[in-house]
DNA sequence: AGCTTTTGCTTCGAGGCTCGAAACAATGGA
DNA sequence: TCCATTGTTTCGAGCCTCGAAGCAAAAGCT
């Protein structure tokens, strides 16, 4: 039993999150976004084909109805818009706008630049990444 | 520029926490709790002095009206008791009841088991903690 | 085809979370 | 003593999350 390993790097990696998102939460305000919103922009790759609510519901652990809510606020800021999935017309497609594209390249390029992950090296992120990518594997992460 | 590196890493954060949320929710549950309220109670560790709701505040990353919500929930739980503080009556700290202590403990025991960090090995654990550890040190004192 | 079940999404209502502004008492300094 | 500051609470607003119910399209069955 290592537990006190194992609950060192659980409150490090809550410790990580909690401050990243501390510090990216003035420039989400400039564009009226918030962490859950901002996430389901992140989620969104403007270079794959546009995921369907279900999909995007599971990358975000959220149920149907808080996608549908966070979806809308999305919309009303123009980022993303709704289409009907040709193959499946119960299913919506989330379709990135230009905008959104924008939005989304320059906060994730403020993320970068403030997260406390930041202060690694080239060699301890792909290190970190090793390890990390371990934890992960069972299933798919969210993509970009 | 090393963006892709850092942006998989920022990624790989999120999806831990995440998907470590989801697999204590039913847990928390038993306990009408939920990860903002688990989240404060595991910040206030029983055998040290009862933190002041300023320092529960700093921890959690939230304000004091935040604060005073979730502490309202923790002793409508029976979880935590507010106290005077002598040396300053204006302050209040949290006490943890023999209840709270006993709820916490079990679900820190829940979490590290259900934690997907939980299938590194004692060493892989000790080798991501260094790496986090130089994220989280605050020692960073002067940037650019 | 017709009928039933399942699936994907939305709507609705309730409750939890988070914040800024304002209020209050205790503290500390001039 | 008087005034500014500090720690907490109250209030009101808006955001987030969920379960139940509803609707339409798809899939399955006979």
């Amino acid at each position: 039993m290592t537990a006190h390993e194992l609950t060192a790097v659980v409150t490090a990696t809550y410790e990580i999150w909690m401050r990243t998102n501390a510090l990216i939460m003035e420039a989400l305000a400039g564009h009226r976004l918030t962490p859950a919103t901002f996430q389901a922009l992140w989620a969104i790759d403007p270079d794959e084909p546009p995921p369907s609510m279900k999909v995007m519901a599971e990358r975000l652990y959220c149920n149907a109805p808080n996608l549908t809510f966070i979806t809308n606020q999305l919309t009303e800021r123009g980022l993303v818009e709704r289409a009907v999935d040709p193959s499946d017309r119960r299913s919506r497609v989330l379709v990135m706008t230009p905008k959104g594209r924008e939005v989304r390249a320059e906060l994730l390029r403020t993320t970068l630049e403030k997260t406390p992950l930041g202060v690694l090296s080239e060699s301890e992120l792909r290190q970190l990444m090793t390890l990390l990518s371990r934890v992960i594997q069972p299933t798919t992460p969210i993509s970009s």
